[in-house]
RNA sequence: GCCCCUGUAGCUCAGCGGAUAGAGCGUCGGCCUCCGAAGCCGGAAGCCCGUGUUCGAGUCACGGCAGGGGCACCA
């Protein structure tokens, strides 16, 4: 359990021994929780539930924590309880349990992590980008919210899989293998021309013809289908490349095509019926969402007989759930900031709760060179695409800005920034910390000394504020992954990651190990300290599928 | 017209109902005979407006004002 956990509990616990003993009145125990205070004169940890509790308990917010106080038993991580008014009860921890978090950072592989989610299985889906194109800079934030989401809720005890949903039945994709009919057609001479609504993008060329080299005139024979089998499979291929390199592979590659195989599609269509939520109107089938709070219906049958996205979307929540995931995260960009509702109002309409299900929307991704914004758009084809990105500034820059802020917020990628190699550039300040822990042990080798020298090192030498100052900020590694693994908001990891470096600099400023001034002991204890710092930059780094550099 | 998101320092953003609102950039001023200056130290500067809920509001509710995005029988 991590500490901050446990001292909430302590709360709780000594609540309850004030009532037992009568210094405090019964009332239903309350959730406790501890905070960081701002000031950290105030101390490590802080609860304000004695003025939460004074109105039930009927007495001075002061008296009440002088109550608690006076119950909590001693905690070995524990120094002080103090209580500051107006009511505040203030934590302090101890140094020598604070010191030994350096060999417990050596030691526990998933330090931070803790078992929130007990097993239980969640899925993220994210990118879901359909098999028409390339990957383009909207879906990536997408992908890395949801990759890095993944990762936190493994650390916290999560079965995950990510999942990335193929819209491989629709009219886009007959589009895209007449794209790459036409194309064929005009790479061998014949006059005829792209529709308005085809797929206008380069990489369709590059198709055709590798389709021409391989099988010549014959196959203007072929029916459509040959040329959507051919371009999805080319493209699905190459997408998978471009988020390999950003660290990004998923579990499932669903097909929605494979809820028309098994008849899910229709299934649903008749669930729905049957529980009166279907309506006939101008030969198209109507989905009631006003009675979910909708301001109109929705079609999920068109006219022509084809289902709209909606059907199959519906279909496909439904064989999540009944493949017994237990939390669901849907992520979305803008572009689905309008539907991703209804979706969960076929989840409620077949007859499921949906508090287990969450959709994560987050706001465009915008390229910023030189202080102004490059200019993209999606017809014509002339936007910019993740492998483009990844040739200009690498995989690291790309994971740590697409997350860095919250995804209500759109985000300004600086494409001069993300290559600086300078303090400006939040992704080297924080690898720099890595990269000088590394130097650290590189000198230590190239001196002919070991590791195993110091491993019986006296950590209680770690007295230096700044030291105890990073150890502190250490462990809130676990608050921060809860809170990214409770509200599905990532961008508090790569905020922390920043946060740690900057307590790290000046620890490294200060707290030299190699200096002939360094009495050895301390010297000892101090490569073991940056040692774990080491560990715990690696952490977070690979927390964030970001690359942890031993030299840059 | 309807829906979603946003409004915090000159700029870009954090801030999970708690104590004196934090960073980065920019700006002003310092620090390399010393493990990576890709770093450190210091200064100036701020919650869109109103009403309400609360012991306590940047945070919650309602109403304004302003900006962004979306409103297909496309996905």
């Amino acid at each position: 359990m991590p500490i901050h956990h446990e001292l909430a509990t302590a709360v709780q616990q000594a609540i309850a021994q004030a009532q037992k003993s009568g210094d405090l009145p019964p009332f239903d125990l309350p959730d406790a929780h501890v905070e960081r205070p701002r000031d950290p004169n105030h101390g490590d940890y802080a609860s304000p539930i004695a003025m939460q509790l004074a109105r039930v308990a009927r007495m001075a917010p002061l008296k009440i924590a002088q109550a608690i106080a006076a119950h909590m038993s001693p905690h070995t991580a524990v120094h002080s309880v103090e209580v500051a008014p107006p009511g505040f009860l203030n934590i302090r921890l101890n140094s020598t349990w604070l010191q030994q978090q350096v060999s417990e950072i050596l030691q526990n592989d998933n330090y931070g992590g803790f078992n929130l989610g007990q097993g239980k299985k969640a899925q993220v889906e994210c990118v879901s980008a359909n098999p028409t194109g390339p990957i383009t800079l909207g879906r990536s934030r997408g992908g890395v919210m949801g990759d890095t989401l993944a990762r936190v809720l493994r650390a916290l005890g999560y079965d995950v899989t990510m999942e990335y949903y193929y819209n491989d039945a629709g009219r886009q994709v007959t589009l895209l293998g007449e794209s790459v009919k036409i194309r064929c057609q005009q790479l061998l001479g014949q006059d005829v021309a792209l529709g308005e609504e085809h797929y206008q993008g380069e990489y369709i060329i590059d198709l055709a013809r590798a389709l021409l080299a391989e099988h010549g005139e014959a196959l203007l024979a072929q029916p459509i289908s040959f040329f959507v089998d051919y371009a999805q499979a080319q493209i699905s291929a190459a997408q998978k490349r471009s988020l390999k390199r950003i660290n990004i592979e998923f579990d499932v590659y669903f097909r929605e095509q494979s809820l028309y195989e098994n008849g899910r599609v229709w299934e649903t269509l008749d669930i729905l019926r049957q529980k009166g939520y279907v309506y006939e109107r101008d030969g198209a089938q109507w989905f009631r969402t006003t009675e979910f709070g909708d301001d109109k219906d929705r079609v999920l049958v068109k006219q022509s007989g084809e289902p709209t996205y909606r059907l199959p979307d519906i279909a496909y929540h439904w064989d999540k759930i009944q493949r017994g995931f237990e939390l669901i995260i849907d992520i979305f960009g803008p572009d689905h900031h309008a539907t991703a509702p209804q979706v969960l109002m076929g989840v409620k309409a077949l007859g499921y709760e949906t508090g287990f299900v969450y959709t994560v929307l987050h706001q465009i991704v915008s390229l910023v060179r030189r202080g102004e914004q490059v200019k993209m758009s999606t017809r014509r084809g002339m936007y910019v695409t993740l492998d483009e990105l990844v040739d200009e500034v690498g995989p690291d820059p790309i994971r740590y800005f697409m997350v860095s802020r919250s995804g209500n917020s759109p985000v300004d990628f600086d494409l001069d920034l993300a290559v600086e190699h300078s303090d400006k550039n939040p992704v080297f300040y924080i690898q720099n910390a890595h990269v000088r822990c590394a130097g650290i042990l590189r000198k230590w080798h190239e001196a002919g000394l070991t590791i195993e020298a110091a491993t019986n090192a006296d950590l209680t030498l770690l007295t230096h504020e700044k030291e105890l100052a990073f150890l502190r900020k250490a462990l809130e590694l676990a608050e921060v992954l809860e809170t990214v693994g409770t509200t599905f908001e990532p961008h508090h990891l790569p905020f922390y990651a920043y946060e740690l470096a900057a307590v790290f600099h000046p620890t490294y400023e200060a707290c030299r190990v190699l200096g002939e001034d360094v009495p050895q002991p301390l010297r000892l204890a101090r490569l073991q300290f940056y040692l774990a710092a080491k560990k715990l930059f690696a952490r977070v780094l690979t927390l964030m599928g970001m690359s942890a550099p031993e030299v840059m």
